[in-house]
DNA sequence: CCAGGTCGTCTTTTT
DNA sequence: GACGACCTGG
């Protein structure tokens, strides 16, 4: 493949410059991820061998296409080969492998912010602290900044700058607080998320040995979204690297827009100095978007100082200026939108997918969703509450994490009471305070219960020892049941299932297809890891479900839909058609962002990568009044608006707005109009009350139930397959089955694929129809 | 011990 | 306008 071709003169040299330190400041849209990709593939090309690659991303998903991209160049074993991935999960695999080297075992589970914040209540409380001074959140983000800079506990507590600022944000005690957090984390055999980086950290400086071995190991470093790194992560990048040198990164300082986690724009101007022979590559070219577009971002982003000299330009023409909507209040915002939108899509002949509604913050998603519902115009919600976030999933995954990590805390506290089996808030703080006073985990308390009753009645003892019973039965089976029989042994045997399908309310009913959702991801999991020829314990499915994003489970069915996400998530991604929103003063810029210039700055860089995500048409919105905390507010259009040069934008802005009848009868009235009927077959599934579901590609075909909406591809019955039968796979496409083993229902056949060679598949799990 | 109620807080952004 | 923390009566 000529992929050097493809590239303009500046990208072909950074692509081949693949050698030495480099930094690629790289203007929206300007191909940044085709160059890395593409330098990958050259790397590749040139006999590098893929696991000596590391490259850091910012998301999964933009891990998961480069890799597919790589693939389709090199061929899809070399790719997979790659080290690639976010920070996170990359150092969360590698603290796998070393966790003996920092005393935590190699199953550690990853809390998520969730499970911090309980943890961090659990403790405030235990101290008998005034939580209303104490708040978890505040303190949560204390202690996230401090790891993020590498301060550890015992460090903090001896750091006189973080004292002052405790002490006249009148909690002294958090260097306390944060002392018995880590200590807590260590005997639950867990990592938050900043863990992770510092716990790599702590590794590469306490085990040179093994910094060396990763140094020696990783012979190519690329990082992507570098001016999104924070000070822990430029350390990681900055020690890997340090053997081979050969580090590039990728990044905009324009659209730097972490600082909030600790992102610092410095890593990028700092780069020269740690590297003083690196080259310089700028990609100012900006492909995605129309010179429109582009102008009036960048006279936007002018009014900031201190960024790189870049000259940001656009050869595209055509397209319009962008759009200006007032409205009178938030909700005829949503009416205008979904209308306008349904409007274009039509005149233009557009699909679903080629629209973005970007907000500040997820609290305006609600408006939205219920203006496209009543047009009946399909759509899927980013961010906000994500599927692994819902109450009955960790629920369920508790149990998961007891099976494997039973020191577990925040696990034990959900599930020791879930479902219903009689053990209160005073025996959970009696187990809660002998496992304080003995160094050890409430798990621990729990299996010593014969010995050491702590004052814990006989009744409600036996019942501790049938919950221990049944989580020691799922430990056991947990070294040999594959993630989905465990899963789906779990959800049974807990009662879970039962309980959700005996509620027979909406929520309910939502709440038992969220259960099955997961235990279909989790099959698909166990499946494809079969095929790989990967683990697939529930184990290796918990490594990284906390590090999972409604990003990384895009589904087939969500693919022709509006995307709504605030503009923090739309990082990476673009849009024919945008839709920018609530651009009022302290919505956005939000009202904790105007008190210094940084802040201010940090907005403005959010607005740029905003009109940025913009391929044709940009259309900015605000309303004249809008529901905040239950009251009424009357904010002012945003000072943003203002300052995009007036020559690209239409003079809407000043018009009395489309909609005239401001009451809200009006509006209800309006929506239910013809427009309804025109648009019925698109059908927005999701309620208000139901939940996102887990991606499942719909190539794939479930072997428990039968697909509507193609009768002739049956779930597979596994004896009728025999040795000799030509199948077709939704994956790999046809093949031929070599031979069969076991008995059931572990029935494996060995297959032979055309495009793909020989697989071992589960027929309990295939998804296969037999074509002769 | 538990279900059902009331009250106060929270929303800026995410791995 | 939503969810958790807390209280109260069975």
């Amino acid at each position: 493949m000529d992929y050097l071709n493809e590239l303009n003169p500046v990208q072909r040299e950074a692509v081949e410059k693949t050698d030495g330190p480099s930094l690629v400041i790289a203007g929206a849209g300007s191909g940044k991820t085709r160059v890395l990709t593409y330098r990958i593939a050259h790397l590749l090309n040139k006999g590098v061998r893929p696991y000596t690659i590391l490259a850091l991303t910012f998301t999964n998903k933009a891990a998961r296409e480069m890799k597919e991209r790589i693939g389709h160049i090199v061929g899809s074993e070399q790719a997979q080969s790659l080290w690639m991935g976010t920070f996170h999960s990359t150092f969360a695999k590698i603290l796998r492998y070393e966790a003996e080297h920092l005393g935590f075992d190699s199953n550690f589970t990853i809390y998520d912010t969730q499970d911090s914040k309980n943890l961090l209540r659990s403790i405030i409380k235990e101290m008998k602290l005034d939580d209303k001074v104490y708040k978890a959140n505040d303190i949560l983000n204390r202690i996230s900044s401090a790891k993020n800079n590498l301060v550890t506990a015992t460090a903090y507590s001896q750091n006189s700058a973080a004292q002052e600022i405790d002490a006249s944000n009148r909690r002294p005690l958090t260097a306390e607080i944060y002392k018995r957090y880590s200590h807590r984390c260590r005997q639950a055999n867990a990592m938050d998320f900043d863990d992770l980086l510092l716990q790599t950290n702590i590794l590469f400086k306490s085990s040179p040995e093994v910094l060396a071995k990763y140094q020696a190991k990783f012979k190519y470093i690329l990082v992507d979204e570098y001016q999104d790194t924070n000070y822990s992560q430029y350390l990681i990048v900055k020690k890997l690297a340090e053997q081979h040198k050969n580090v590039s990164v990728v990044g905009d300082d324009a659209q730097s827009i972490y600082s909030f986690r600790g992102a610092k724009i410095e890593n990028i101007l700092n780069f020269r100095n740690d590297y003083p022979d690196y080259q310089l590559f700028k990609l100012e070219q900006n492909y995605r978007s129309t010179k429109i577009i582009v102008n009036a971002a960048n006279s936007v982003i002018k009014k900031n100082q201190g960024q790189i000299k870049k000259e940001s330009f656009s050869e595209k023409e055509g397209g319009e200026n962008i759009k200006v909507i007032k409205a009178m209040t938030d909700h005829e915002e949503g009416y205008i939108i979904a209308n306008d939108l349904y409007e274009t899509k039509m005149r233009h002949r557009l699909k679903f997918e080629d629209f973005a509604i970007l907000y500040r913050t997820n609290a305006q998603s609600r408006i939205f969703e219920e203006s496209l519902r009543k047009l009946n115009l399909p759509y899927k919600i980013y961010g906000g509450l994500s599927f692994y976030q819902r109450k009955e999933i960790k629920d369920l995954l508790s149990y998961f994490r007891m099976a494997v990590n039973p020191n577990d805390e925040e696990a034990i506290k959900r599930v020791i009471n879930y479902p219903k089996r009689g053990i209160g808030a005073t025996t959970i703080s009696k187990l809660q305070e002998a496992a304080a006073q003995n160094e050890s985990s409430i798990w621990d308390i729990v299996c010593g219960l014969n010995q050491r009753p702590y004052g814990i009645n006989g009744g409600t003892i036996s019942k501790l020892m049938k919950f221990a019973t049944l989580i020691t039965d799922f430990q056991k089976m947990q070294e040999t049941e594959s993630a989905f029989d465990l899963a789906n042994h779990i959800a049974k045997t807990t009662g879970i299932i039962k309980e959700l399908y005996n509620d027979r309310s909406p929520e309910g009913v939502s709440r038992h297809e969220n259960i099955q959702e997961l235990l279909n991801a989790i099959q698909d999991f166990t499946q494809i890891a079969l095929e790989e020829g990967k683990e697939n314990k529930l184990a290796n499915y918990l490594e990284d479900v906390a590090l999972l994003t409604d990003h990384d489970n895009e589904k087939d069915e969500d693919r022709n839909k509006i995307s709504m996400m605030t503009i923090h998530s739309a990082k990476g991604l673009e849009f024919p058609h945008l839709y920018l929103v609530g651009l009022e003063e302290d919505l956005f810029p939000s009202q904790m962002a105007t008190s210094t210039q940084q802040e201010l700055e940090e907005e403005r860089r959010l607005f740029y990568v905003a009109l940025t995500r913009a391929e044709t048409k940009v259309s900015l919105s605000f309303a004249k009044s809008r529901y905040k905390w239950g009251n009424m507010s009357y904010p002012r259009p945003s000072r943003f608006l203002n300052e995009i040069d007036e020559k690209y934008v239409d003079n809407q802005f000043e018009k009395e707005p489309e909609f005239n009848g401001a009451s809200s009868d009006n509006f209800q009235s309006n929506s239910d109009s013809e427009v309804v009927s025109q648009s019925r077959k698109f059908q927005a599934k999701r309620s208000l009350n139901t939940k996102p579901k887990l991606n499942q590609p719909t190539a794939r075909i479930k072997a428990s139930s039968q697909q509507q909406d193609d009768p002739n591809f049956k779930p597979s019955n596994p004896e009728l397959i025999q040795a000799g039968m030509v199948v077709e796979h939704q994956r790999f496409g046809k093949g031929k089955v070599l031979q069969m083993e076991g008995s059931k229902p572990n029935i494996k056949a060995t297959v032979f694929f055309q495009n793909v060679g020989q697989k071992q598949l589960l027929l309990k799990f295939a998804k296969l129809k037999i074509v002769g």
